[in-house]
DNA sequence: CGGAAGCGTAACACGTCGGTTACGCGTCAG
DNA sequence: CTGACGCGTAACCGACGTGTTACGCTTCCG
């Protein structure tokens, strides 16, 4: 997942995907289509492709590119988590608790510091 | 959404929003949960603030921060896009096309060699 | 065959990223 | 007021990513 996040964070390969969408292309259709040189596209390529975002496949002497959605819904599963709330629908009352137990913890390795009553 | 998509591509800022989720916490809260130094923390705050998935409020001698989910949906809008095939539901006949457009291109060898006309 | 086309890799330059230590500035406590 | 605490920034450095040009391999066509 690291890599399918970090391959979607390129605006470079993020146009690939989405030419890709419409359909597999060749390597050089997606060259054609940026102002870089075809060995950047092609590290390009190789980077979805080994964030499995792409597969390829050699027809004669062209090499042909497709989508590959499924880590895509992986991430999206994983975005999708975040914007759950997990045990916190008590509003703010957490933050309190956490400022709490950082408090003590401190004591405990820095010595005597009671201080921070202010919370939120 | 450059920006989104390159903070979440780490690791360490992942967690931290994973952290997040559950409620507000304080810079050094976030931090002690960490191997690296405060610092390096500190600047992953400050990727995740500029990326407009965090929110920061000063509290005295803390800083608070909080998760922000508005631009994650917005990722997630962009990759569900992708999964959506747009022209394209007759399975892989678009491959054979392209090829056969490439090919074609080649032969009249006249020297252009856009491919891109046919989807748009 | 032999040469051109298509595509990937190698080697290299360079900006950016993520880490560290040193420091400054505001805030709370005594 | 003074000193400790919380946190961010500055300066620096090694690693990685992205671009380039030069090259090699495979495939097609005349």
């Amino acid at each position: 997942m690291d890599e399918v996040a970090g391959a979607v964070a390129d605006r470079v390969r993020r146009e690939i995907l989405l030419m890709l969408r419409d359909g597999p292309l060749t390597a050089g259709q997606i060259a054609d289509r940026f102002a870089i040189s075809r060995p950047a596209v092609s590290r390009h390529l190789r980077v979805l492709r080994e964030a499995g975002l792409v597969s390829d496949a050699a027809d004669g002497r062209h090499r042909v590119y497709a989508l590959v959605t499924a880590p895509i819904e992986e991430l999206m599963g994983w975005l999708a988590e975040l914007t759950r709330p997990s045990a916190w629908q008590h509003r703010f009352d957490a933050l309190e608790t956490e400022v709490y137990r950082t408090r003590r913890e401190r004591r405990t390795a820095a010595g005597p510091d009671r201080s921070e009553e202010k919370t939120a």
